[in-house]
DNA sequence: ATTATCCATTAACAAAAGATAAGAAGGCTA
DNA sequence: TAGCCTTCTTATCTTTTGTTAATGGATAAT
């Protein structure tokens, strides 16, 4: 049952079957129900989730309105990271937009696993390089790329968030306003005729 | 001499006296001069580098333009991360902007390093945990803000970058074009007066 | 069945950014 | 000193986005 979390931990390093259980006992499992907060604005974050089923996102609250951060689906760690690090109030919000099946993490549990499987250091540095590539990317197509080129872009290389979120989340992760992605999708019919 | 980066590391980690040494000794020393490209377009990254003195960016090339990714000084780790993890031809450039003194680390170095010395592992995690979070919070500042609110925060953030990279190079990391930035200057000046 | 709510689209206008070109200031070189 | 190059500014015009508001469709609640 916790073969998603083992196996995606096993992408990184290579755990005997004794270290298994001991991650294993250190995750709980948490269902939620869609729209579900798992982090509240100015909350401090003391836990990090890992999807087994469900999708959410990080967003801001920018005078009244929410301005999409990140997107997340399964078999990623979700979390607000700098709240969870640095033990500050948290920024931004989380949700989870599905209902969603979790395996907790306790920021004492980690602790815990960091010193008993010290292997585990070299997972979550293995799986910070891949992030890191990934928020690099995500810089990168904002200074290089419209709007525009950066919604092509997400069509290319993750249709599957178009059917899970509302287009107005999808907007505000690219950086404009729903309506201004309305216009885009009419521009992109139109170029295709 | 090896102070910086050994006091850097101490940031994160403890490492004995021997340790530190054998730190030093896989790191090797480095001059270069202003302008300098430390990764080339195209090329397979195979070393880190940490400027002890200096400073530099990252940038794409884009129908012949530069388009600034990120920029980088003193005291921190600067490369082509992802040609460097992953093995793939670099589709960034990094360019040392003064004369620099760098402390260089090759991959095999780096690999040695991790066996050798495990505190390593965690050392690395932990800066990477802090540049996910500086990522993460540029992120931010494209979904959240417009240009001139980017400009205007790294004023009162990072006002030494203003000094030590032209305004071209600033205007294309905020995003926009060199003129663009020229004209929220002059908006800001107006709105002082 | 009929409200109510949420979401996407469309329109109209204002604000900002891109593209292009021209000019001014500073530094570097011959 | 003259010429060249780089950088920044300014102007003009075009394109895109933001803002606000109205509309229609879909879905859920009463």
């Amino acid at each position: 049952m916790h073969s998603t979390l083992l196996s995606f931990i096993s992408r990184y390093v290579q755990l005997t079957s004794k270290e298994e259980e001991r991650v294993i006992d250190t995750f709980s499992f948490r269902e939620v129900p869609e729209k579900y907060k798992i982090v509240e604005l100015g909350s401090i974050s003391k836990e990090l989730y890992f999807i087994k089923k469900g999708c959410g996102r990080l967003f801001y609250l920018k005078e009244g309105v929410e301005i999409t951060g990140f997107l997340f689906t399964e078999n990623m760690f979700i979390g607000s990271f700098e709240s969870f690090l640095t033990g500050t109030p948290s920024n931004q919000i989380i949700e989870m937009e599905e209902a969603s099946s979790l395996y907790v993490l306790s920021k004492e549990n980690l602790e815990m696993l960091y010193t008993e499987i010290p292997k585990i250091n070299v997972f979550v540095r293995k799986m910070l390089e891949e992030r890191m590539i990934i928020a690099q990317q995500l810089v990168g197509s904002f200074v290089l790329n419209k709007p525009e080129e950066r919604y092509e872009a997400m069509l290319r290389a993750n249709p599957d968030l178009l059917n899970r979120f509302p287009q107005h989340i999808l907007a505000t992760f690219l950086g404009i306003t729903p309506v201004s992605l309305s216009r885009i999708r009419q521009r992109i019919i139109k170029k295709e005729q």
